[in-house]
DNA sequence: GCACTTTATGTTTTT
DNA sequence: CATAAAGTGC
């Protein structure tokens, strides 16, 4: 761990002159540049950690970073060191200035489904795929700094005006809900810098040396974001692999780093080759593979660590027998390493191909961790709570509202709210304030008011006891006063109320503890939760097997990987045929073989189901384009009769199963 | 008008 | 398999 720096490397933490541009190939050590360059900054230079801050694109990066930057520099104090994602540290200067934006600092961050909804509301459509599109073209809209009058204004086709209006509706409905979406969490901020110099200064004075992780992954208006911050001193030091990006289709653009050098003319660019995480043939096959890819920037990775394990094809019948091929192959390889299972990933291009390793897991008794999948935050009962935090910090939030008013159901449906809601269009106002208003209470029979009056009621209640209490004490009263352990166990099997009931004790444990721990107020914490997807916890010394997506798994290196569903039209994916995409499917694919230190496994299914269908699948292309030196095939029609090499890897395995057993 | 039951339906990747 | 729309009792 200790392992001396290598001259790039350590010139790359030194260098302080002026922007830094960090080329680091996969496994080069970016992560330890990062820290150590923290360290560093704190260490030699003197700066208080309050003016660093790095910056990274997914919350487990953030976290481990985080976490290595405590070893390394323990015992000193980091008293507000940043080290969170883009969207957390927009959060940050939105609360802080939300005024100056014409937002409460209590604002709504709404998720994707919420965002869903009102994209659905607002086009009167029902076609999901249309919505779908429209929601995306407004996000790229965002994410490219064009507003709806400019948009409108570009606007080519009918769809387009159409798509145009649904953005400034849109933005004027996340406006009246003081709620902002993920791409405002962003875009916000800069329009603030862009309108507001003294704002600008205040925060080029506050985080005066950025560090940016991934970089080949922002977007226009992340770069614009840092440009920003980053001021005319631009003391920056931006780590990337142009081979690594994989975040096009959420608007990330390469040109980003191809611009780099122009936009600083100053800039300094150091590129580190060496790889210090996987042996030579896996190298030999990223490298041959990527070479296909058209190139910005011209490196060539070279290991230290030796040749290695050849790397395996199987080719199975089905995805159900790939699923337990992968499985069985994992255990005799974990036997004969004598490895534990914390040595393995399992990792794919699409969430819904867990499932059958899931399954094959199961059966074998072998424990595994899923990350990606559904998100925790995702599960209904988790957002039915969260409807109602988010309620009581932003009573203008509508989509709360109405998520907590029929959670549990309590006698108003969809009439009642259809006139509160247009009652609330007619008047400019929330749901909630619309509720409470004397024109209101004429519009509906007593009945049905009542049961409004008496929601009203509770969310003040609960208002109240938010001001005065800590997290913890309100979630517990919360859930005592809408009853949704007993609502829970009327609707739900045993089972799955139970599992539903201990999902929200978990969450209100860790809110609880985090807001103790870290003081956070609930506002904060409500607000934290809508950026992140999982309840960070540790799971490092957990020995279980990793699934994870190819996505999910960047950043990460594990010993032995299984690379799966290795067919064309899933990787790469079917939608993505066009000759840009083509080459982001293949970084996919690069970003996965070089997870690997000692072993790489590939495989793929001969037929798959899709929906109730049986489809024949082709080996990916990419298989191929490895060359075939390095690899060593098994499965397929060729070797229906298990070879002496698996027969004695099955009695391996058998033995070993024995022995552990007693 | 509201709430609960049945039936169709569908999957890229994440903050 | 889990969610979301349509259908049925109260």
């Amino acid at each position: 761990m200790a392992a001396a720096l290598n001259p790039p490397q350590r010139a790359a933490i030194r260098y302080l002159d002026g922007p830094l541009l960090v080329l680091a190939g996969a496994g080069s050590g970016k992560t330890r540049v990062i820290t150590e360059k923290i360290a560093y900054l704190i260490d030699c230079c003197a700066l208080d950690p309050c003016h660093i801050a790095a910056i990274t694109f997914t919350n487990k990066a953030a976290r481990e970073m985080q976490e290595r930057v405590g070893k390394l520099l323990a015992g000193k104090r980091l008293n507000g060191l940043t080290i969170s994602t883009f969207h957390a540290l927009g959060a940050r200067i939105l609360r802080e200035e939300a005024t100056a934006l014409g937002y409460k600092p209590s604002f709504s961050i709404l998720d994707a489904s919420d965002c869903f909804a009102i994209v659905a509301e607002l086009t009167g459509s029902t076609d999901k795929g249309a919505i779908r599109r429209c929601q995306s073209q407004i996000s790229n809209w965002k994410n490219a700094l064009i507003s709806p009058d400019q948009a409108r204004q570009q606007a080519q086709t009918d769809g387009d005006l159409l798509a145009a209006n649904a953005y400034a509706s849109y933005a004027a409905t996340l406006r009246a809900y003081q709620a902002v979406d993920f791409d405002d969490l962003i875009v916000l901020p800069v329009t603030l810098f862009d309108q507001q110099p003294a704002r600008r200064e205040k925060w080029q004075n506050r985080l005066r040396y950025l560090l940016i992780d991934e970089y080949q992954d922002t977007n226009t208006c992340q770069y614009a974001l840092l440009q920003g911050l980053a001021g005319p001193r631009a003391a920056f030091t931006a780590v990337g692999d142009d081979d690594q990006a994989i975040y096009g289709w959420r608007g990330a653009d390469i040109d980003n780093l191809r611009r780099l050098p122009d936009d600083y003319p100053q800039l300094k660019v150091i590129t580190l080759e060496q790889n210090y995480r996987s042996t030579g043939r896996i190298l030999q096959v990223a490298n041959a593979l990527i070479a296909n890819n058209e190139k910005l920037f011209e490196k060539q990775l070279w290991s230290a660590l030796g040749h290695g394990e050849p790397i395996t094809v199987t080719a199975s019948k089905t995805s159900e027998l790939e699923a337990a091929a992968v499985v069985m192959k994992l255990q005799a390889h974990r036997f004969e390493h004598r490895g534990e299972f914390r040595d393995y990933a399992i990792l794919y291009r699409g969430n819904f191909q867990a499932r059958p390793f899931e399954q094959a897991l199961r059966d074998q008794r072998i424990p595994y961790l899923l990350s990606g999948g559904q998100s925790f935050f995702d599960k209904a009962e988790i957002k039915d709570l969260l409807a109602y935090l988010r309620l009581l910090a932003n009573p203008d939030d509508d989509p709360a509202y109405l998520r907590a008013i029929s959670t549990p159901k309590r006698g108003v449906g969809a009439s009642s709210l259809q006139i509160l809601g247009a009652y609330a269009g007619r008047r400019h106002c929330s749901l909630f304030a619309a509720a409470s208003e004397q024109g209101f209470a004429s519009q509906l029979p007593p009945r049905l008011l009542e049961a409004i009056e008496k929601f009203s009621g509770l969310v003040r209640r609960l208002q109240a006891s938010a001001a005065r209490q800590p997290a913890s004490a309100v979630l517990t009263e919360l859930l005592a006063a809408i009853d949704y352990e007993d609502w829970l166990h009327q609707r739900e099997e045993r089972r799955a109320a139970q599992a539903k009931w201990a999902n929200l004790q978990d969450f209100c444990a860790w809110l609880g503890k985090k807001g103790d721990d870290e003081g956070k107020s609930l506002l904060e914490l409500t607000q934290g939760i809508a950026l992140s997807s999982t309840l960070d916890k540790n799971e490092a010394d957990i020995d279980a097997v990793r699934l994870s997506t190819l996505h999910a798994a960047k950043g990460l290196e594990f010993k032995h990987v299984f690379l799966v569903g290795l067919e064309e039209g899933i990787l790469p994916h079917r939608e993505s045929q066009a000759d840009g995409r083509l080459e982001e499917e293949r970084r996919l694919m690069y970003v996965g073989i070089t997870r690997a230190q000692r072993s790489l496994h590939l495989s793929y299914a001969e037929r798959r189901q899709q929906g109730r269908e049986w489809l024949p699948c082709q080996p990916s292309r990419f298989i191929a384009e490895l060359g075939s030196e390095n690899l060593r095939f098994s499965g397929g029609k060729q070797a229906a009769v298990p070879d002496k090499a698996s027969a004695s890897q099955r009695l391996a395995m058998l033995k070993a199963m024995l022995a552990e057993k007693r």
